[in-house]
DNA sequence: AGATACATACCAACGTGCGGTATTAAAAAA
DNA sequence: TTTTTTAATACCGCACGTTGGTATGTATCT
């Protein structure tokens, strides 16, 4: 096969059908040789060429998973007509009407047989997310009185983790009821942190949401 | 070599090494040739006699893992003597004085590059100690008053899911500050759902552990 | 005799490295 | 400006070492 003139659409389709076939098989089921095959007419050493490992296409997979969550994160972070507190409220409103959400539901993956991407996940949610684009939320709110505690990191890391892993319907696999169940005790549980910010438009939201994804599986 | 009188001794010995090497280089950087050579004479028919898959092991060994933590934890959910807060308080001054752990810390693992691992012990926490043991302690809170929630089955998983993953110092190799500040958001948590079930006396011991934890590493 | 507890030899599949080739864009020469 | 040279890039495809797993053999137990 011949050179293509814009080898990011090559590394880009690599991506595509990587992540796909991760989240189909899973990460450790999922062989170089599978991913060149469904590549069509590409090499093992083109895959080599652009990525240096298997887990180098991990990485790019969830980079580009996340990517666009955080770009979002980042623009309420550093907005300045909002306190702290406000802050926290829109992201949970935007991280649920987001697309990137959608992209995934499409494929209906099984967190639950993919250890790697799970992890992976979480890694980035305590070493990236939390850190860069919660706390200095938190903090904001702690400065102007909207947030009050003290343990910033702490509690950044808390929240996300449970509003972004645990409340994750593809991780665990919840029915309908189950994420409502877990969406009540989240909100309960942010109101003892003094965090009132679940209103009834975001529940409405989540629960269609947990709906499309229940029928596409 | 041999046949061995006592094969339950040589299972014994397979998971010991497997549990080692597991913590020390991940179960995927871990190879069955890696547990035969630190077996010492034992071959690979061994090992598949004993167990049916790598998987296999890593199951047997969490299963060993959480096999003293699951049995403290009936004892208590059986108990008639007290209700159903007394015995979720009586759950976290035991497992944090239980040896299960103290065999772990002396390993000083690093779940951090261990997804599996990590994986299989969210599997256990969410499928089996929520369900079995935090659950019906829940619903008897209920019942006698002590407790308060509409949705007990989600309450449980956070509870434990904070308490057993997000507080364990191994899972993301937390600092001692860290895991103070940590568990004073759980104990908050907690206090939000109208669990004062953290005293002085748990937090001390808790300190004194991470404390352990740090300086074995 | 038959089940158990191993040892040995072997296999297919895997991730990865590498020598080679075709294609391109940029620099140098005309 | 056009042509030539150069060096980097995009890709091929096979070979290599390792891996998890199996089939078969053998000694030892009940």
């Amino acid at each position: 096969m011949a050179r293509n003139k814009h080898p990011e659409e090559t590394r880009s389709l690599i991506l595509d059908v990587a992540f796909r076939l991760f989240m189909e098989k899973g990460y450790e089921h999922t062989s170089i040789q599978d991913i060149i095959q469904q590549l069509g007419g590409l090499s093992k050493g083109a895959i080599y060429h652009h990525f240096k490992s298997k887990e180098d296409i991990l990485v790019a997979v969830t980079d580009r998973m996340t990517a666009e969550s955080n770009q979002m994160l980042a623009y309420i972070r550093d907005r300045t007509d909002l306190n702290g507190l406000e802050k926290l409220k829109a992201i949970f409103k935007e991280s649920i009407n987001r697309p990137v959400q959608d992209d995934i539901f499409t494929v209906a993956p099984d967190f639950h047989k993919n250890p790697k991407l799970l992890f992976s996940l979480l890694q980035d949610t305590v070493e990236e997310v939390a850190p860069n684009y919660i706390l200095p939320i938190i903090k904001q709110g702690i400065l102007d009185g909207s947030i009050q505690t003290k343990y910033p990191e702490e509690l950044a890391e808390l929240i996300i983790l449970a509003g972004n892993i645990w409340m994750n319907p593809m991780v665990f696999d919840d029915t309908k009821e189950r994420s409502y169940g877990k969406f009540m005790i989240f909100r309960q549980m942010l109101c003892g942190f003094g965090l009132d910010i679940i209103d009834d438009e975001i529940l409405e939201r989540l629960l269609e949401l947990t709906s499309v994804y229940q029928e596409n599986k």
